[in-house]
DNA sequence: TCGAGATACCTTGACAGCCGAGGTATCTTG
DNA sequence: CAAGATACCTCGGCTGTCAAGGTATCTCGA
């Protein structure tokens, strides 16, 4: 991975969440998905990825159900909830506010 | 704080690299102009700060000397060294295409 | 003079998220 | 029927954050 895992930690909710607000999705293909968007550079891993699931959905964030598979062997989709819509709200907030900030402290040539 | 630790987390280094581009400091020092840059909304505590000194220290990203204090305790100084200027360019870079990257994965509406 | 408060540094142990490694099951295709 | 893609899941180690607690120095007012 060219990104260190450590510089999305605390960004994976955030964008689980953004992947369900378009739409329900299961993890290989949002996996796949968040690789494909960033041409690569960033990739969760499988664990992370269920973990943040178990995660989110303990938290009430989102919920699961399994679903056909098209091709393949079976899936458990994921849609968000209330909360979880309230939750990537927030987040979207948080990070907007963590760019402003981070800018402020790294770029110091104007 | 208001935003959470893991937020930054991976990003720590990062500012205190671009600290030490600008000057030589110390603890005490970075920490408050941290707070201050962000308006106390990033807020990196005193063992993580520590933490990250000696971390980049043995990294040989920085040394350190004791010197004067003009007032209060004694203060340990940290100076940048060549291979410290390599790392904050490059977690400078590094930085940009996380914003990139998460500006995609999360900002769906164009 | 002496105590409070600011300045300043440091360590320990708990905790949470990331991930390498390994495992299971299903479907398609040759 | 084997190989490879699809798809899910768990365990254990590692690393960074932080609450809590500790030490030492200096200033200033009562």
């Amino acid at each position: 991975m060219s990104i260190a895992g450590d510089l999305i930690r605390g960004h994976t909710d955030a964008i689980i969440l953004a992947r369900l607000m378009q739409a329900d999705s299961y993890g290989y293909e949002i996996n796949k998905i968040i690789s494909t968007l960033s041409a690569g550079r960033f990739e969760l891993k499988e664990a992370t990825l269920y973990t943040a699931f178990k995660r989110l959905e303990e938290a009430g964030c989102i919920a699961s159900y399994w679903g056909d598979s098209g091709a393949g062997a079976r899936r458990r989709y994921y849609t968000i909830t209330p909360a979880g819509r309230e939750a990537s709200h927030r987040l979207l907030g948080e990070w907007r506010e963590t760019k402003q900030i981070m800018d402020k402290l790294l770029e110091t040539e104007e």
